[in-house]
DNA sequence: TCTTGACATAGAGTTAACTCTATATGATAC
DNA sequence: GTATCATATAGAGTTAACTCTATGTCAAGA
């Protein structure tokens, strides 16, 4: 199954102007019917997807774009995609801990809220 | 004690020019002392580190200057500050998850090239 | 006193990641 | 066949959050 852009863009979320912008940044690299229209493919959707976990998780363009520049160059890049992939879990591991720390602080700002306006309430 | 902008940059690792940003963006209000100069106080500090942390945790600058407003304007907005603590906890809360939920996706992905790349070297 | 350094304001510049506009062309519906 | 619509490119504009520059003042050390 192949889309147009129009169509690629309803299925990923991503806005034509994204799509093209991530085109241009060498993010995506679709196919051209003979009329110079972009043609998406499954494979372009699951790369698509695994570019937004990558965005999602708070990376930044330009390493998804040296990410993307090894998947193209082929199978003798998977090592160095791998280790990519392990540093950035690593990063996202530490991100994750520290947001937990973060909750729990604002856990108990919460609850000094809470019994403060209790406090004002019984006065 | 008081702190100069400079040791008060120092203090915070926030940088003089951030700190005069986010006073003009009201999310500082520090003293100034007869020739005019910022005072920041103890009290500063610990605000400081909140939005540190509210910023860590994803808070945009413009809900961040919302939230110091309502402190501004004194106990009458605990309130409303409370509510809006808890809101930011919840999304938060929603945050990590989906955070949790990528990581766990991307250690499939590194698990299979890691058998991927097993494969290819015991061809 | 003179110079150096921290501080003051106002406003310009930067960066990331879009997002939109202008203009042109191929495709589709009537 | 013509009006409309989706798509094409190139490049300008936007937004958030800084970050820096220009210019001026003031206080303290040599």
């Amino acid at each position: 199954m192949e889309y147009t852009i129009g169509e690629f863009s309803k299925l990923t979320d991503l806005g034509i102007h994204t799509l093209r912008y991530y085109e241009h940044e060498g993010l995506l690299t679709p196919e051209r019917n003979s009329s110079n229209r972009r043609c998406y493919s499954e494979k372009d959707l699951a790369w698509v997807m695994f570019i937004k976990r990558l965005k999602d998780t708070g990376m930044p363009i330009k390493q998804i774009q040296h990410y993307a520049k090894l998947r193209a160059a082929g199978d003798s890049t998977l090592p160095e995609r791998m280790e990519l992939l392990a540093a950035h879990r690593n990063a996202l591991c530490i991100q994750i801990r520290q947001l937990q720390e973060n909750m729990e602080k604002l856990d108990s700002k919460i609850e000094f809220y809470r019994t403060e306006i209790e406090r004002m309430s019984n006065k």
